[in-house]
DNA sequence: TGAAAATATTTCAGAGTGAGAGCAAATTAG
DNA sequence: CTAATTTGCTCTCACTCTGAAATATTTTCA
């Protein structure tokens, strides 16, 4: 403990992490950025440069007079992230190589008919061949996949996937890992929309930010001090579960799109869809939404008190029916009882929050494999190549 | 940043922390403790020395054969800890050394009628007689004291003291830290009390614990991996605000001492204490009872998915009136609704988890402004002297 | 063309570590 | 009582790694 060697080693770590998020940079640039010296990034990039984690790449015109340096470039091919939103309807892949860039992303509808087995097969099956478009000999690969379910502490057992209860358990997650020989983790869908939202998205500058899935059900992840929890059984985050009046309905009954619909028909509405209902200006539609409203705003109290975030996030199907008039109101209803409020916004990300937090979550893993140490690795701020995905054509909205 | 000297620092750091955690150590009994080589450990305790940080004490009695080890003993009285519970009627100081050793307790009644300035003055004076104690040249001195109220992040703030008025804001903690020379930090009761309990008392083995704190109101202190949090404002854990029913009734309007006298008397019931009420078997006495009950399982269901800890600790007045019937009640009652319930437990440190959690604090303190690196001074667990102070003599109890 | 400036490498002294030798002090065995 | 053994501590030495400074290299500017 504590040998000389660390010393070597935490300067590599905070070289790579400049390194890894992206960017040009010469020896003398990462002289800037690590604090280091000159003499010492040098030897450090020698010792990348033997490891083939690195190369030398064009060199930096500044324009300024003086020689030029040159770029160091990661060898961004040794590495394969690949983060896959198993949802309830569709399965979302995006991989990346160890930069997070050259950015594919393609969709699919979940065959929910198939058996966990089947279903571990078909999704281990496409997480193979995205690993695969990457030819060079030694890749490092990290999967992350998030679930519709609570995921464990040990990252195996799943719980309360109402929507694709065949992934209940350990046996669906513990075949996929073995189809992929271990390089890959599981999540929480809310979590690793959070975690999106956090690194690339609503929440890129705060430290301390809550996420709300308002879709069929209600869902919530929680970030702390920029880091997701989710409790040794998954459980943190499950507003859904909330009391909210005397008579023991529940956040999710009264704010999940599920719960409205059946308040919709017990009110004798003819609604399609949640959305119907935001649109509906009759008394019997009004009083629906009152209560979404009403439990929302308790929801948003007890996280409030909880974590006191400067943000939430309001992503989900549903929440595209939230507008400005009732955060507004929203916030309003907070204030009234607390002395604080976070800040109310919509998600960034929409439906690829979840496949990029769930890719982040994968870099960050390469990263460790690479020897980074792990505090720098998940703090590396990657610049993702997002400009395809975000525009019009990327997206299915 | 990273140079070699880091090492050396970092090996006094561990060293010191093993040495602070108390206890007999030889150098070789310290060379098992850190994992660091003899020779380091010769070396750093060299430096110690001459720091007057350390001094050679008796040989080591060990029974086996081979020379003795010679006992590093600490300059305990290099530092004093002062911790300060100002509660709304009893003001309890408790004074340790370095060690958290020699402990010094008293309590007085808090003269509520002084103004700001002058609470203040009658504070700091009785902090600095606990300071004046050791006699030492060169002392360090660390005070923590805990307010009935919320404290800002920035330690100065003050919001929400119903109890105690004149503390609000910035002006009495202004003066009480300038006449202490800026020597004491300030933190909520409740956050201090689940400080006590988490490094002393009921929360010792946990790592993320909630403290209900049931007095006069309802406070909460929460701890996430080791670490008391308190918000920005010093708003988290308040869930005395959350709402139980849709006619807008507050946890502590349901569950305060205040609150149940109140509804005592709406409901023509004639008691003197809150505790009353628990024994009283009217049926208009039942209901105020199940009304509270209720409202301490929403906050129990609330902390439960917002934390997910291992343990809630009762604390308060109140407190004792919940026995293990009722704590078994609302155990099935979380237990109805979510996959998973943490263990209730009583606090074992009672009146004094506030000032204990405060030196507490204070030790960490001292042990930072000894050059030990932050993580490890808060890891110390140090084995205060708390026999005396928990025997039956020592508390009020 | 030469001066100035910026990048990169090499050299060197200094700081610090651990292994192991060596010394000191205790117990045990003959 | 003496020698062997064991344990605690210190000293020496080889090694790693760093940053400062000198040097080489390459570019722009006057």
């Amino acid at each position: 403990m504590a040998e000389t060697a660390d010393a070597r080693w935490a300067n590599r770590s905070s070289l790579l992490a400049v390194l890894l998020a992206g960017g040009q940079h010469s020896r003398a640039g990462l002289t800037q950025q690590t604090g280091l010296s000159a003499a010492t990034v040098s030897r450090v990039v020698e010792g990348l440069l033997d490891e083939g984690l690195v190369r030398e790449g064009a060199v930096l015109q500044t324009g300024r007079r003086g020689r030029q340096g040159v770029v160091i470039e990661v060898a961004a091919e040794r590495g394969v992230a690949v983060g896959v939103d198993l949802g309830g309807t569709t399965c979302r892949f995006l991989a990346t190589d160890l930069l997070g860039h050259s950015p594919r992303y393609r969709e699919e509808p979940t065959p929910r008919h198939l058996a966990a087995d089947d279903l571990a097969d078909w999704l281990a099956e496409r997480v193979r061949a995205l690993y695969a478009d990457s030819a060079a000999p030694d890749v490092l690969r990290a999967g992350v996949i998030g679930l519709p379910g609570a995921v464990a502490a040990d990252g195996l057992g799943v719980r309360g996937a109402t929507n694709l209860p065949q992934i209940e358990g350990e046996l669906f997650t513990r075949r996929v890992r073995r189809a992929l020989d271990g390089t890959v983790a599981f999540g929480n869908d809310a979590d690793l929309a959070l975690e999106g939202e956090l690194r690339h998205g609503a929440a890129r500058t705060a430290d301390t930010a809550v996420m709300f899935t308002v879709g069929a059900g209600f869902g919530a992840g929680v970030a702390v001090d920029r880091h997701v929890r989710g409790g040794p059984t998954g459980l943190v985050g499950e507003f859904g579960f909330l009391p909210v009046d005397s008579e023991d309905h529940t956040v999710e009954e009264l704010v999940g799109a599920e719960g409205l619909m059946r308040a919709a028909r017990d009110a004798g509405l003819d609604v399609d869809t949640a959305a119907d209902l935001f649109v509906d200006s009759s008394p019997a539609a009004r009083a629906v939404i009152d209560r979404f409203e009403r439990a929302l705003g308790v929801a948003l109290i007890a996280v409030t008190i909880a974590y006191e975030p400067e943000l939430v996030v309001l992503g989900g199907r549903v929440s595209a029916s939230i507008d400005a008039a009732m955060t507004t109101r929203l916030r309003e209803r907070v204030r009234r009882r607390l002395p604080a409020c976070p800040e109310l916004v919509h998600s960034e990300l929409a439906d690829l929050a979840g496949a990029l937090g769930a890719v982040s979550r994968g870099l960050s893993a390469l990263r460790v494999r690479f020897d980074v140490a792990p505090d720098a690795a998940a703090a590396v701020r990657a610049d993702l190549e997002l400009s395809a995905l975000l525009s019009p054509a990327g997206t299915t909205r």
